[in-house]
DNA sequence: GCGACAG
DNA sequence: ATCTTGTCGC
């Protein structure tokens, strides 16, 4: 799983892409974790963090973070083989596994259908959702600005994840599925996830843990 | 052929 | 992703 060639990686993309399951297939769950990459010192080390927060109160159950150097520099469309790993050993060291993943990036909105999100959940086996905040591929209606309102996105004449509104009047995020889940609940998931925020609450504390800030973000002010 | 291109 | 202050608006 350690490719030296884009054309290795992309290989072993296609590999993976057959093993994404997308369609609901998890416990209620009880925990959902946020998993980042930051980096410092100029891309030299890469910052992994996760927030395993309690489903659905979003109240902190446990967070870690570790510091490794970055593997390689980043190239579009191959961003899972840049920070797959550090999250992966990480995902290793929590005291309890959480019971589904939203990742910071896109799963099946790529241009082989194997995103961070459809990665990370292929190789943890952990059920996942991608959640990007710029576009990426594929194109899409106008979108109603209302918090809840979504339109799906397509590319190549397919579904491949959708533009949802998690705030009125904010940005949309791009979500998409990962693994192990449907597009549909993917949406309802973030949704539930951001209750406050644009982006989901896992993934605003593992962007604060990963950028080596201390002071919890506020949930509630 | 010429850009665009998650983080 | 990261380099970076103040500033406009609710």
């Amino acid at each position: 799983m350690n490719p030296t060639t884009p054309e290795a990686a992309i290989a072993i993309q296609q590999e993976l892409r057959k093993q994404v399951v997308m369609a609901d297939d998890f416990k209620p769950l009880q925990t959902v974790a946020g998993v980042d990459v930051g980096f410092e010192e100029g891309d030299r080390i890469a910052c992994g963090a996760i927030a395993v927060l309690r489903y659905p109160s979003l109240q902190m159950q446990e967070s870690l973070v570790i510091r490794r150097p970055t593997p390689f520099s980043y190239i579009p469309g191959l961003l899972a083989f840049r920070e797959v790993p550090i999250i992966l050993e990480a995902l290793a060291s929590l005291k309890s596994p959480p019971d589904l993943l939203l990742c910071d990036g896109n799963g099946y909105i790529h241009p082989r259908r194997c995103g961070f999100a459809c990665h990370l959940g292929v190789v943890s086996g952990l059920p996942a959702i991608g959640v990007a905040k710029t576009p990426y591929i594929g194109k899409h209606e106008p979108l109603g600005a209302e918090r809840g309102a979504w339109q799906p996105i397509y590319d190549a004449g397919e579904i491949v994840g959708a533009v949802v509104r998690t705030q009125a009047n904010v940005k949309p995020v791009y979500v998409s599925v990962g693994h192990r889940i449907s597009l549909e609940t993917a949406i309802e998931i973030v949704l539930k996830c951001a209750p406050k925020y644009r982006l989901p609450e896992t993934t605003r504390q593992a962007d604060r843990l990963s950028k080596g800030r201390k002071t919890p973000v506020s949930l509630q002010p």
